[in-house]
DNA sequence: CTTTATATGTGTGCTGGGACACAGACGCGC
DNA sequence: GCGCGTCTGTGTCCCAGCACACATATAAAG
C-alpha cells in the first residue's frame, strides 16, 4: 500500500495564515515558480500580471529615478507578497521588483486574485494587513536613510537579508549593497571592512557570511526590528 | 419664503468621489472639526479614535526616532485622509500626525468607519486607492531624501505645501522646515536664501510667500509631481 | 520708545560620503 | 599554470551638511 502523502508545509506566511478550506480554494490558482537571483519581476509602471507569494528568497522593491539612479525602499520575503498594489485596487506597480536572494514563490494571476478577494473570507484581511506592514516598513526606511549613518544602515540591511537567507552565507557584492543603500561602492567597502575587522561578518568575492548576529544587531540602527 | 439652502460643496476629494446616496449615508457619522496650526492629532503608536478627511489645511505624517529626532514621511491634504491604517484593518497609527497648515476637516469614529466599510459600495475602493497613493508618496520620499540635495528638496516641499495653502503666503519657520527636511536650521536658511535671491520666494519672520511657482517647479526635484 | 523674545543671517571648522583612480587578489577558462 | 575578468582594498581630493557660536532684525509687549 502506497504511503499516504502529506501536503507540503505552506512556507509563505500569508498563505499559511488562511483557514485550510480557503487555502484549498486558492490552490488551483497558485503556480510554483523559481525566483532566480537578480531577476527583475517587474519594472516600475508595468501592469501587474501575477502577484508573488515567496516561499523563500527575497524580493527587493526599488524606485528608479529619472537619471537612472536606484534606491531600495522595501523588501519582501516569505512573510509577505509582491503585488500589494492589486489588493489596494491598482493594476500597476510603482516600483521595480528584483530578486535579491534566490528562492521560489507561489504566483497567481492578478485577475484571479481580484476575483478571489471579492468573495471575502480571511484573505482580504490578511493581505490588507500585509499592505499596512509594507507601508510601515517603507516609512521607517524613509526616516532611516536620512537619520542614520551608513555603518548602521549596512548592519541593518545585512540583518534583514540574513533573516531571509537559508544559511549564514549568501551571495552579495559590495557594488550591489552600495546600490541598495544609495551610496558608492567604496563607502560600502570601508563600512563592511569595519564590520569584518570587528568579526561580525566575513566576506570574499561576493560571499557574505554573518559571524555574530547579536553584535551585528547592536551595531545596527533602531530601524531593524520595526519591520 | 425662505431661500432654499443648497448643501455646501464637499471639499474633501475622497468624500466628493462617493455616489451621493452613499455620501448621504455617511453624513450622520461626520463631524466638522477645526485643524488648528501645529496641533498633534495623534502620536505614533496611539489607537486611532477618529479618522480625518481634511477640507483644507495640511496634515504632516512624522516618524519619531528613539533619540527624539523627527522625519516627515508624507503629507495629507484635502485629497486624502488621515487614518488609512484603519482601512487596512489596523487600530493604531505608526506615525505622528501634525497639522502643518491650519484648516478644517470632517472626522469620523474609527469604529463607524469599520462598520461602513463592511457594507461595501464605493467607499472601500476609494479609500484603498488612497492608501496606495499614500504608499507611493512615502516610497518616493524615501528615495528622494537619499538621492536629492536640500535645495531641490526644499523647493519640492514648498510646492507641496503651497498646493494646500489658500494663498501664496503661509506661516512657516525655517526651524520647522529644517525638521521636516531632516536637516539643520542653518542649512534651510542658506537654501531658502538662495531661493529668495532668485526671487522664487519671499519670507519674513515665519511668513513664506511663493512668488514664482513655475521657476520653483524647475528648481525642485522630479519627485514633485509623482504624488 | 524700550525691552525682550523670537526669527533669521552668517562665520568657522569638522566630517561623512562622493568621485575617481588605481592596485592587489582571487577565480575561472583555456 | 597563464591570462583575464571580476571583486575588493585604498588613496586623494572635494563638497554638502553638521555643530556651534554669535550677530542682527523684527514683532510684540510694556
Amino acid at each position: 500500500m502506497p504511503k499516504q502523502s502529506r501536503p507540503p508545509p505552506i512556507r509563505n506566511q500569508l498563505l499559511a495564515a488562511l483557514p485550510s478550506e480557503e487555502y484549498a480554494r486558492l490552490l488551483p490558482h497558485l503556480e510554483s515558480v523559481p525566483l532566480p537571483f537578480m531577476q527583475i519581476l517587474y519594472e516600475g509602471g508595468e501592469t501587474i500580471g501575477h502577484v508573488y507569494f515567496p516561499d523563500d528568497g527575497l524580493i527587493s522593491l526599488l524606485i528608479v529615478m529619472d537619471d537612472g539612479a536606484v534606491r531600495e525602499i522595501g523588501i519582501i520575503g516569505n512573510e509577505g507578497m509582491f503585488g500589494a498594489a492589486v489588493v489596494l485596487g491598482m493594476k500597476t506597480t510603482t516600483t521595480r521588483a528584483l530578486v535579491q536572494l534566490p528562492g521560489s514563490a507561489k504566483r497567481m494571476k492578478a485577475a484571479a486574485l481580484r476575483e478571489v478577494l471579492k468573495r471575502g473570507g480571511a484573505l482580504p484581511d490578511v493581505l490588507r494587513r500585509f499592505a499596512h506592514a509594507l507601508y510601515t516598513q517603507v516609512s521607517q526606511s524613509a526616516a532611516c536613510v536620512s537619520a542614520h549613518a551608513v555603518d548602521k544602515r549596512l548592519a541593518r540591511w545585512l540583518l534583514m537579508t540574513h533573516d531571509h537567507a537559508p544559511e549564514n552565507k549568501f551571495e552579495m557584492k559590495h557594488e550591489f549593497m552600495a546600490t541598495m543603500l544609495g551610496v558608492t561602492r567604496s563607502v560600502v567597502t570601508r563600512a563592511a571592512g569595519r564590520l569584518q575587522t570587528e568579526k561580525m561578518i566575513h566576506y570574499t568575492r561576493g560571499q557574505v557570511t554573518v559571524l555574530d548576529r547579536s553584535r551585528l544587531e547592536a551595531a545596527a540602527c533602531e530601524c531593524y526590528g520595526v519591520a
